[in-house]
DNA sequence: TATTAGCACTCTATTGGGGCGAGTGCTAAC
DNA sequence: GTTAGCACTCGCCCCAATAGAGTGCTAATA
């Protein structure tokens, strides 16, 4: 369904009237201020079709106009499809201190809160997903009698570990031969590969390790998940500021959402599968049942595989256009910054 | 400041009443609600007198009264003083499911989210510090280069590592000596010892290792230090169920105090000092900004140590009795939990 | 002397009406 | 196709009136 040039414009016009005042829009506002050569009166009428075509509506009969989720969405993929010329990014997030976390996770709770304070919306981070990053390293520590702590390194710097019991009694000079041999085997191979490989190797070598190799096994599966852990919110109170949430049981709604990270880390993944931007307006998305919210979206890399997601989760009415440029750029950042630790962990 | 039997009768009950429902309590309600044989004008100037004390108070001149902080003080001493005879755990928590995390920081979460849910307010739990703990082991992983992996374990099972450069290269094996060596010399001592140990052996044997001390040591303080990651806050939207947070302003104000976990970290550990079960009524703690909220906090230990605080944040009008039971079981619950993990990691 | 009944008084919360203003939709003129 | 004009709608705010809850005081009572 596309639209008359002028139509349009009005809509636009209405749209970002709408967003940056949040009162609904009437015609002679609109006149007013944007110089359209239009008088009120057709401006209201222009205003009638584009409710007719489902792009506005009316809370009450003698109010202005808001949009609609379909008007937003229209709205927005304007937006997008121009937004190549996004070169004159906005000065403040020019002059944002950058990330400087050491650790990933500090990394990513302070770019949760990166983006909520560009955004004026809560900022979601989830926590990088290696499925595709290489493991640098495998270490086997003998604690005490038959406890026996694995360590996987990856490349950027992660570090997990599992404790496990053994049957049998392994000496730290075995363990430390098995680690260097695995490590032979295993370097640089992603943690599919890696899994990949432990099968083929307990069946090749049965009588050996077979032990230690499969709790090896079982705990690069546990490692792999991903838990509630991996989900970092930040300035969740920053929607709060805005007027659409003064309603009390829409706040908890909110808030109860919000402490459900699980759920969260489902629908931020499942929400994106391609590669850059995306916008989920309103009711688009029925994973998050609060009504009258916003996500934009985006993913972010190491190296070349896309490993996390990124975004904002605000009220409908947001300025799309700045948060699509802070989401964006947050986006490009974290990619930049994991980029060079994978870099500086390749290199030595 | 004591009271006549009587009158202390009047006090409890009128904040029992408001307790419950929340309303300014009048004479008549007070009369019929409770069977004191003494009739409601009696109340009144019994009511008036505890008004002049202090312990209650007049939102306008015709509502009913509401307690003051001292009055709730009052109550609550009481409260305690008596609350030796718990033998009587409330219903809902002995069929409350117990907590079955695996690893500390996920048992934590569970029980954030465990006295959020009981208390009806929000849960608050601070990690372990363990400064008290005993160290079980330190290894040292090379890991390329001159990158070596300090892995600290506590005798809870805490894992704690920490990365450094060295100066010099050293080989694994020389890793592994030096960390059997200090395991030798550093097991099942506490943590300020160890460091204690370390600067000594520094200055003993100026020669060897230096470097690699030198980064252990640094290394340990570090992982000593307690960050944002140790404060666990559940179920934060419970709170919002209270009408004391109809007000907009007032819940932002709070969400915003709960994302600052820094300033959390500190409020409740500054809170606790003796062992036992403390409350804080309203304006009594000068660090939490938000007004109209109290807090019932405990420790928890592992062993004989006190290693760490629990306690719930909610409004200043809420149900002490059963919220004092609830974080008192809690914190017996977790430290028997985190007792049995020590036992189970020493026997080996 | 302590308690109680009675009563006037105070203050809040609620309800309903009136007026204001913003904005529409329609019609007729340009 | 655009515009001016106008009647009409409807939410919002303000105000006054009212009901109701609860007090404090005084005088009577046991």
């Amino acid at each position: 369904m596309d639209l008359e040039e002028r139509n349009k414009k009005v809509l636009q016009a209405v749209i970002d009237s709408y967003i940056s005042t949040g009162a609904p829009v009437g015609s002679n506002v609109l006149c007013k201020r944007y110089d359209f050569g239009l008088s009120p009166a057709t401006l209201r009428n222009i205003m009638a079709e584009l409710e007719e075509k489902g792009f506005l509506s009316h809370p009450h009969t003698s109010a202005g106009r808001i949009p609609t989720d379909q008007g937003y969405r229209y709205y927005i993929d304007g937006l997008i499809s121009t937004s190549n010329e996004v070169d004159e990014i906005d000065g403040q997030i020019r002059q944002a201190p950058t990330l400087q976390g050491s650790d990933v996770k500090e990394l990513m709770a302070e770019a949760s809160q990166f983006l909520a304070t560009l955004s004026h919306c809560a900022g979601v981070v989830i926590a990088p997903n290696e499925p595709e990053g290489q493991y640098k390293h495998i270490e086997f520590v003998r604690l005490r009698g038959r406890e026996v702590l694995i360590i996987f390194v990856t490349a950027t710097g992660t570090v997990q570990n599992k404790l496990i019991d053994l049957d049998e009694r392994i000496s730290q000079h075995e363990l430390s031969y098995f680690s260097s041999y695995l490590d032979d085997e295993l370097e640089q191979r992603t943690l599919p590969e890696v899994r990949r490989r432990l099968v083929e190797q307990m069946q090749e070598q049965k009588q050996v390790f077979t032990g230690l190799m499969e709790e090896t096994y079982r705990a690069s599966q546990e490692v792999q998940g991903r838990d509630k852990e991996t989900v970092f919110i930040g300035g969740a109170s920053q929607m709060l500021e805005s007027p659409e949430f003064a309603n009390v049981e829409k706040m908890r709604a909110l808030f109860k959402a919000f402490e459900d990270k699980y759920k969260l880390l489902k629908l931020l993944d499942r929400s994106v599968t391609a590669e850059g931007i995306k916008v989920f307006i309103g009711s688009e998305n029925p994973y998050f049942e609060v009504q009258g919210c916003s996500m934009v979206v985006s993913n972010y890399r190491v190296g070349a595989n896309v490993v996390g997601t990124l975004g904002v989760i605000g009220p409908t009415r947001m300025q799309y256009k700045q948060v699509i440029q802070v989401v964006d750029y947050t986006a490009k950042l974290l990619s930049r910054l994991l980029g060079e630790r994978l870099q500086k962990g390749l290199d030595r």
